[in-house]
DNA sequence: CTGTTAGCGCCTTCAC
DNA sequence: GTGAAGGCGCTAACAG
């Protein structure tokens, strides 16, 4: 049997406005009436209904999380560090995958924001059209980016230092091993991760006086299979490059098996950098040179960021936090 | 400005009730008064508020998932299986870690279940206490549970058949491999699909008429280190082993880091098997002797029979799926 | 300090 | 087919 504040209300002989206000720590209410409200409470072995609750307070006390796509370590790392600052806030998390389709984030979002299905919102995200932005911005609801930079208001962002990463991941294979000749595997275009990592690996070179050949910079997918793809054509080049810098670690996967079915041996044949640091990187053979992210620091930082903002009171601008990456040295290269 | 099914039923000339029909599509509705309806709410751009239906409705549209961690890859897949079923089949996903804390299942079981707060649970779990059991009986929720077989009612199981994967592996390395000295390393004692491992391994010995040295038989955690403990272990003993079985691949890792360490090669030296195919495992070298897992079919059938259940009207007896597994061959034995 | 009262937005009987 | 009215369980003014 469920009881209500009603139950609780006629046994403790008390109005339901006293119960409600002694369940919810008001402390107007007198030390004795609470303390006899909260043993009938427990007696009856009482829970509040939490759907009445969120409908009359406008608030569910659930942090949404929403991803394109679940599926490797990045992922879970993220929802791991989101769940556990939450789970410790006090908050339940909604994890919702978009399934990499526009027109499913804009429906997602709608859904989540109307009415504070969610109190608030980490999205995940390299690619925000601006039918997202304005969704975001009139959301009403606090939001936290991880990703690529929307330039909301009141919007924080949590930015993973690509371009750092990459510039000095590039200038140790230029300085540190004497490469002139580095490929990059691109990732995806519309991909701001990809983007700025092109841009460190593009001004490790301006800043050393060395020219990209074009034909060495080919555009992934972040899959190992177009690493692969990717390798095959870099080493049928006439000029072939001495070291590639894929974008990440999946795809540097991918020149390991490229190069295996090519019979080239890694580094002497050729080199290869990634960038991720993901599990698996470790156990590749030789071990992959890469940069390193703290995921889990991610979801957790843009949780902390969330509920920091959602228990708020006053507004607070907008916050830009960059996790910074690491080189992992490998003997990949 | 968010409108509610009062203003809708003005601009209709309807009432409330009769709006409501309408966006639920209430067949007494006549046709043209449903249409107008309709085009006003979708001119007015009105959603239901989704608090108040819950509410009313009891029911929230949320599927929970509680698991003990989201560490590895295993739980990513069971997330994205369950996700991606549960998002086609409308309704969210709410994920929970219980960060291995009984005390923390309870009270996130109590939490989902009462009034309905999520309207069918999935339960990773390989470990029920007569508690858990009791409030998973008592919730009236349609429950999934993945792992350990609860034996109740109206209560479905998917179960990994953990036991004949290990029984065909070991078989393998007694008949085809023609080893007869295999130890194992197994998982916690508490954990059941551990149990199950456990038992394959002393069967396939049994019947192939060997026995058991008990030094060849130690506890791991499930973890990296304890493999690479229990590996120390196996291989200082006097009569060392020819071959490890270790009861998940993470503890099959530790093996080779304990093998790296020892100088020993693999499997010249000493064999070693595990159980999972988890991703990196084919990214070892000697790849991983394993024994496969379709881990986000095990998400996807435990959201596919919840939202059975919890589409249908009448009571549906227990089921149970056993999801096989399947051995998966490599240079490490 | 506590009780009374009025909703929150929606669904659902019960009439018509 | 449609409308009127009641209520879901809780919170939040407003009185006292």
């Amino acid at each position: 049997m469920d009881y209500t504040i009603k139950e609780i209300a006629e046994r403790a002989d008390v109005s339901i406005a006293t119960v409600s206000r002694a369940l919810n720590n008001d402390k107007r209410v007198k030390a004795s009436t609470k303390a006899l409200v909260v043993s009938i409470a427990r007696e009856f072995n009482y829970r509040p209904n939490i759907l009445a609750r969120n409908f009359v307070r406008r608030k569910s006390n659930i942090i949404g999380l929403i991803m394109p796509d679940i599926v490797d370590e990045f992922f879970t790392e993220v929802i791991k560090g989101v769940e556990s600052v939450a789970h410790s806030g006090g908050y339940f998390t909604l994890v919702a995958s978009t399934h990499s389709r526009e027109g499913s984030l804009l429906e997602t979002l709608a859904a989540f924001t109307h009415r504070r299905m969610v109190d608030g919102l980490i999205l995940l995200t390299t690619n925000l059209s601006p039918a997202i932005k304005k969704g975001l911005s009139e959301s009403g609801i606090p939001v936290v980016v991880i990703g690529e930079n929307p330039e909301l208001k009141e919007t924080d962002v949590i930015a993973i230092d690509n371009y750092q990463g990459a510039y000095s991941l590039v200038s140790h294979l230029i300085n540190k091993k004497g490469y002139t000749k580095i490929a990059h595997i691109a990732g995806p275009p519309e991909n701001s991760d990809a983007v700025q990592r092109k841009q460190g690996y593009l001004q490790a070179h301006q800043d050393h006086g060395l020219t990209v050949n074009p034909h060495w910079i080919v555009d992934g997918a972040f899959t190992i299979p177009s690493g692969e793809a990717a390798f095959r054509r870099l080493m049928s080049l006439i000029q072939k490059p001495e070291a590639i810098f894929a974008a990440n670690d999946m795809m540097a996967i991918g020149c390991y098996e490229g190069a295996d079915s090519f019979g080239l041996s890694i580094p002497e044949d050729v080199a290869v950098a990634g960038f991720d640091d993901i599990f698996v990187s470790r156990f590749l053979s030789p071990r992959l040179m890469t940069v390193g992210v703290p995921i889990a620091e991610v979801g957790k930082t843009a949780a902390t960021l969330l509920l920091d903002r959602m228990n708020s009171e006053s507004h607070i601008a907008s916050r830009l936090v960059t996790i910074s990456t690491g080189m992992v040295l490998g003997q990949s290269s």
